[in-house]
DNA sequence: GCACAGTAGATGACATGTCAACGATCACCG
DNA sequence: CGGTGATCGTTGACATGTCATCTACTGTGC
């Protein structure tokens, strides 16, 4: 890395600002999310992909939709299994599988939980920006996740 | 919350985007620096701050300038001493307070990550984005960081 | 049937981050 | 001085995330 091309003025601002704002942002939905249902963000994540279909869903699926490595998917739902909000279950067509379902707790935090954090997202984040700058936003992450999407090692 | 605001289309992607961004990005960078150099985002951040300074600098003033909480700086802190990235001194005006200073490791290793950190920045972020959004994406981090410094307890 | 490479998921070791609580010291005020 | 509350930084307990490794099973080719 003979002459690195350094960040400008501009791009500078809007790093700096994209590292203080994520940062600030998930420690404060997590915080409030916490404190409203005792669920941290993470479970949320989790309980949300579980709702949306409302089945057994294999391990693997649940970790490509989350885009989650399956070892932390397999401690969070170790975690998550000790607190009754899922149910690991064994799968019938692959003996190495597994199924998990949302239990009983995990149905009830989730539909408790998802109103005041959308309110949150909404108060904290969209209600400070215009049509144009949440477009422009989306396309700044398409942008950069087909970047990151296109070389996974590195 | 009787009847929350749910989120557009339009904000959905956007916020979609933005969490699978930052995910990813976090992820793809942190596995760069700790390849190339042996060190974790948390540690390269910890070794600008004290670059930019050069000298000893108060574990509270490190804090604010990081924005991270005096728990998780002192954690950092002991794990960095460890390797010898940092020392600790006795601050001579304030007996309970501590001064941190650059190690002798970890000015070589700051100095020789961050060309290639930058570098990564680059290619992943902004070889991807025009003048304008670049600007939007500043925009953004500053009005959603209004709301949240706001109310730091929700 | 059997060997064998590949896959699913779990696990252990460790780095990281949060929270609550602590001991030491300081600043202020009587 | 001496008490009292605030501040500084550390610590321990625990949740989270990553990596390498393990076991059990699959599917294929022979």
């Amino acid at each position: 890395m003979a002459d690195p091309r350094w960040l400008d003025d501009h791009q500078q601002r809007a790093w700096r600002g994209h590292l203080a704002m994520q940062a600030r942002l998930h420690a404060q939905l997590n915080r409030r999310l916490q404190a409203d249902s005792g669920l941290s963000l993470a479970d949320f994540d989790v309980l949300v992909a579980l709702s949306e279909r409302d089945g057994p869903l294999r391990v693997q699926e649940l970790a490509d939709h989350l885009q989650w490595e399956k070892s932390r998917l397999s401690h969070q739902l170790s975690r998550m299994e000790r607190r009754g909000l899922v149910e690991r279950q064994d799968c019938p067509d692959d003996a190495r599988g597994a199924l998990v379902v949302l239990g009983a707790a995990g149905r009830t935090a989730i539909e408790q939980a998802a109103p005041a954090h959308v309110e949150a997202v909404q108060s904290l984040v969209f209600d400070g920006l215009d049509a144009a700058q949440v477009e422009t936003w989306a396309e700044i992450a398409d942008a950069v996740l087909a970047r990151v999407d296109d070389r996974p090692a590195g």
